[in-house]
DNA sequence: CGCTCGATTGATCGCCGTCAAGGTACGTGG
DNA sequence: CCACGTACCTTGACGGCGATCAATCGAGCG
């Protein structure tokens, strides 16, 4: 029995990269009695913005995005959440925003009492998710410097860089180097909902990238970077 | 000796609301020993984007702002920071964004080495902290959707609400009710670098929450909220 | 092969940025 | 206490970027 659920940690795919990773085998062993697995299909939620604080997760596979519909009804993506990132805030009542799968995933859930627990009893893991936290917060703030104040071809330049970069990260399929094949996972209306544009814009500012030669499309979400470069200058111009 | 130093901490204006307010005696006394104030006059900076991390920080009075250059030259406020406030990133090598008062402030300061000791030493240092970043992270996801998604008038109207219900919380000068004055700490450029719009826009839209009777304003920085209700709503439309 | 949903493309509109010209608060010095 | 100067703010005219509305296209699936 505890061997089996060893298991469960040990054959995971994120384990080194994880929160968990800095635990010690005792507290592996506990964490896995604690999480479970749970796979969703692309476009199904884990959670909704109101909803009891009830969970942590952390992502084992595909790409999921926390959101907000505002009072007057339309969406904002406010983070993408890639394999090996924390899901949850512990601590608080409720949950401040939806989470949906935008592909298939899959999560390692942990109720949220117990986790408190385990992050009181290991001052490590309270101590990687401050530090986790630190970050999150910094890459909202630099998002927020793109919303303020950069136009639409500079804002979808910093998400396919950004893209590109998370999914070399975590191993999504994409290789490092020019011109590699990368799977978005994200369609064109997603895409608006991070950039806080519209669909038409989206697609317009694509077709100027391709048009210039510095992306290719292969299909809806197939996607080449040819010339990286110049897709930063873009990122970085007004 | 021990006793001056201790008192430096004892009328501490934020004690109870900063990171220090859960400390023991002895953890305060250590902190004490630990932390000095400095004070800033307005537009003086604390700390520059790319410096090296050397500092973390309470803010005692006044408000500060957390800053960004876009490289095209422009500047995005990412944060405000008003007493009881922390600031600093702990176990950062580089500083992420120019810190600089906005009004005469004053802020405790502890060498960033020293201040990580403590939180390794006292827990509930790390999990006061933990929370606080938590949920900074969710107020710079809910501006997101603001700088993503709203007009400008549901901008400024956010700020005026947001800078209303700080103010009170904090005791900057503000009383709870319709129609007290407040002093805004922000220039309009700086409400304009905060909201991602420009000083004409801004200059304008006040003009329009003025004709309506939902604000007024008196000289440069005093402001009146009239009708608060009015504000939510324009805050909550598209 | 046809259906459906998503993506593209085009035409037009409006918000907000830009450029430009006063105007007003507020500190300074007479 | 008032004149003056400067920095900040307000107001106006105009233009462009991206939203909106609308039609068509095309990928992917049954």
């Amino acid at each position: 029995m505890e061997r089996w659920l060893t298991k469960v940690c040990e054959d995971c795919v994120v384990r080194d990269r994880s929160l968990c990773g800095t635990l010690d085998d005792a507290a592996l062993t506990e964490m896995s009695r604690l999480g479970r697995r749970r796979k969703l299909a692309a476009g199904e939620s884990l959670q909704f913005e109101g909803d009891d604080n009830i969970l942590c997760a952390n992502v084992l596979g595909g790409v999921l995005k926390l959101s907000s519909l505002t009072p007057s009804g339309d969406a904002q993506t406010v983070g993408l959440l890639y394999p090996a990132d924390f899901i949850g805030r512990p601590y608080a009542d409720t949950v401040d925003h939806d989470i949906t799968a935008l592909t298939e995933a899959e999560v390692c859930i942990f109720a949220r009492a117990p986790f408190e627990r385990m992050m009181a009893e290991n001052m490590q893991l309270e101590r990687q998710l401050l530090e986790r936290t630190l970050s999150e917060l910094e890459r909202s703030r630099r998002w927020l410097l793109f919303l303020g104040r950069k136009s639409a071809s500079a804002r979808l330049a910093g998400l396919l860089i950004d893209i590109d970069r998370r999914m070399a990260q975590t191993g999504c399929g994409a290789d490092l180097g020019v011109g590699q094949l990368i799977q978005l996972p994200l369609t064109r209306t997603e895409m608006a909902d991070v950039l806080g544009l519209t669909i038409e814009t989206v697609s317009r500012e694509l077709g100027k990238l391709k048009d210039a030669g510095v992306i290719a499309t292969e299909g809806r979400r197939g996607l080449r970077i040819l010339k990286p470069a110049a897709l930063k200058t873009i990122m970085d111009s007004e």
